[in-house]
DNA sequence: ACAAAAACAGAACGCTTGTTCTGTTTACTA
DNA sequence: TAGTAAACAGAACAAGCGTTCTGTTTTTGT
């Protein structure tokens, strides 16, 4: 090698992530993120192969954000059910207060998935997957501390919260106050609460 | 007028209701709207005036789909929490059996919606704050009959409810089983009921 | 200091997009 | 039945897309 880098492809991957996450695959060209980043094209393409390689990439990076940001948490010992609140609280200020509208990556690639798009549906549901599994996690240590009902199984509720965080977001992104979203889940902890 | 027209706008109309909610604003294209309808440009323009608008009357004519299919039954005196079970059964039947992918329009709409765009907003504020008061309503009705725990607030569970069908949507696209995606259905219904 | 290889900025390419224009066909009216 | 105004099919347009190519600059190893 004789000429070194002038930017770092990790630090351009994180502004990819931004774009894509508030504006979805289809919406965001690399024009933008030439803008975003101050990386050429010749940058993008070389360290990240085309648009839908830094894609995948940057979806990636999201849900290891996602995960280190939020779901990390659950799974440490002491977990519990004011955790899980914490966690919902974070992410529904994130989504209706932020006027930059930061948006979620995994809706927009939820709904931008073509039908045969296999493998994409795939990685999502992985990830997916893996924040259902991390409540349960945490469910479980918050039943051991007494805080949920003995019946409730922590599998389906830990599923239930999933779908309850992507159904805030659709209502975040249309601008439903940040009480309303608050009350949901709070009605959501309260349905499995002893 | 001394020529008539020999397509019908309105059936046009649903043909780009069912693209657009498959695929959203920005992937659907108005060649595919061409080819699905099989209305020259000039019909489409003619009738519609521009992609935007043709995309606005879609998401008033979708909004006005589902509120006939769904919701209106809940406005009825005699609705029960059946009826709301029953609805949401017919939407995770939509939402993941179906290999065509229908999608939620709703949700295309609120994550392609940028900042500014306050009126379109707007328009998909009312529809969804609409869906809320029909859940509200027959959650009232359930409750008369002493289907629901009394001292649920059906203003708060009718916004809960419309939050979980948006992420029943989002895992529904991700490709979760339906046994799974109802299981959440009955979950959450199980929390208000008495 | 020099040569070479890689990073760079941006022009350029082919394609698709939304939209408009053009010439033709149709059906209603007088 | 003849004229006309609107519907029609599709060519054409400018703009934007993802991607590649080109000529220049920079840095490292010799």
């Amino acid at each position: 090698m004789v000429r070194t880098r002038t930017f770092n492809p990790s630090t351009a991957l994180s502004r990819a992530v931004d774009l894509f996450s508030s504006k979805g695959y289809s919406d965001t060209s690399m024009e933008d993120i030439v803008r975003a980043t101050g990386v050429s094209r010749y940058g993008l393409y070389g360290a990240f192969g085309n648009k839908q390689e830094l894609f995948e990439q940057a979806l990636e990076r999201y849900a290891e954000g996602m995960g280190k940001q939020s779901f990390l948490r659950l799974l440490e010992p002491d977990a519990s059910l004011d955790h899980i609140r914490t966690i919902f609280r974070e992410r529904v200020e994130d989504m209706c207060c932020a006027e930059e509208h930061k948006g979620c990556l995994f809706i927009h690639t939820a709904m931008g998935l073509s039908p045969q798009d296999e493998d994409l549906r795939g990685v999502l549901q992985k990830f997916m997957k893996r924040i259902s599994k991390a409540f349960s996690v945490g469910l479980e240590s918050a039943k051991e501390r007494g805080e949920i009902r003995p019946d409730v199984d922590v599998r389906a509720a830990g599923e239930l919260l999933t779908s309850t965080m992507f159904g805030l977001a659709v209502l975040g992104r249309t601008g439903f106050a940040e009480e309303t979203l608050n009350g949901i889940v709070d009605s959501t902890l309260a349905s499995i609460s002893s």
